[in-house]
DNA sequence: CCACCGGCTAAGCGCTTGCTTACTATGGCC
DNA sequence: GGCCATAGTAAGCAAGCGCTTAGCCGGTGG
């Protein structure tokens, strides 16, 4: 039992030796070789530890996975709100938070891929839980891209569908970030582009007493 | 649930029957907990069969999964090439392969899960091989994309970057399809919009005469 | 009628798994 | 020094794993 500092979320703890060693070691383990595959004594070897070592500071191998998930969930849910909560409407915002929502996942590709592949391990109490974080990052992207469409900065057919396809550009940056040589930022940069051009409202308004045409007047051939 | 097959590639074989059905349960069993997760008696069981069955008609656990990726990224390529190979212009070959890229992983995000996620399970020359399809998708869509930038009629400031986001796009809607009620089509459509305003050309051209500006002149605030 | 053969299974082998137990070493405090 | 809490370990348990073995069963050809 030990600490029991009610766990924050991850090793800001005490000692930030073993516990955030083994947290560490986690992590890498899941993330090569899933959860499943990693056993609680590759986990501890790594830690530099003996297996029995990591129940001294943990209490099982679902409950370190669990606090891998619930940490790397915080932080990208409180990524999403200081971008939108920074005021500059819906088009600084958005671009914000694909810039930052993309470099966190090019920075942590080790971390996002246990964060977003390994959820079917938790135990269903667990599950939820994260669940409720990545719906509370789904709604606050929907209702900012929501939001632009009603003030006329975005142009998008369906603002739900939108929000879905900018989340799986930033989640599936951490599938494969580290087989390319592309640096975070350049890769932030350009999908702020691809992004801002994704939603971009036809024109920046000249006239808006005549009713605007409602998006959908690409011309492609 | 019994058959289930509806897939094209992997049981071409006699008996249409227990090999099928033992490839059919291994799909649903991996997409839903992941191969380590997945007991060889989970498949056989759900394939309405004794343990040793499974053995019977495949050598391993692994060679069922390496018989289902195969499968899979096959039919993906095919699909990919199909859409190149259609003739049209990038324009053209680039909404078509984003709509069938789209609607195949909405209508089969189970198998594609797999496909997609599972791979480090794969042992390593399979793995290789299995990376060799991948790189071959990958590249078709780069050179498309990048024909069309020289065309003229796509405009993105890295056509490699660009392409990684396109097959970001369509892979990842396999993690999130089931979870939603929209059909395969409408996401499709939608993602072909999505993708033309990403790269597309600034202004029809008009005059081609004078040198047209190198994209980036969206006007945001 | 029988020999045969492929599909299928009951039983189980050797090994690994997550986790526990019983114990030791260490260092601060009275 | 005596004491205890803490960090760590060696050993091992019950359960489950992938896969094999030996043999049954029913249909088919001679």
């Amino acid at each position: 039992m030990a600490v029991m500092v009610a766990d924050v979320n991850a090793p800001p703890d005490v000692p930030p030796d073993a516990r955030a060693r083994l947290y560490a070691a986690a992590v890498q383990a899941f993330a090569a070789q899933g959860f499943h595959a990693t056993t609680t004594r590759d986990i501890a070897g790594a830690a530099g530890m003996s297996p029995a070592a990591l129940y001294v500071h943990h209490r099982s191998k679902e409950e370190l996975l669990h606090l891998i998930a619930l940490g790397g969930h915080r932080r990208t849910l409180a990524l999403c709100q200081e971008a939108v909560g920074a005021g500059g409407g819906p088009v600084r915002a958005l671009d914000r938070l694909v810039g930052d929502f993309v470099r966190h996942h090019a920075d942590n590709p080790t971390t996002a891929r246990v964060v977003n592949y390994e959820l079917a391990a938790l135990t269903p109490q667990h599950r939820v839980e994260i669940e409720a974080l990545r719906s509370a990052i789904q709604t606050l992207v929907r209702d900012l891209i929501g939001d632009g469409v009603e003030a006329g900065v975005f142009a998008t057919p369906d603002p739900m569908m939108t929000a879905a396809a900018v989340l799986s550009l930033g989640i599936d940056v951490a599938r494969w970030y580290d087989e390319t040589g592309w640096s975070a930022d350049a890769v932030a940069e350009h999908y702020v582009g691809l992004v801002g051009r994704m939603v971009a409202a036809p024109a920046p308004a000249p006239d808006l007493t005549t009713a605007p045409p409602p998006a959908e007047e690409r011309d492609r051939a």
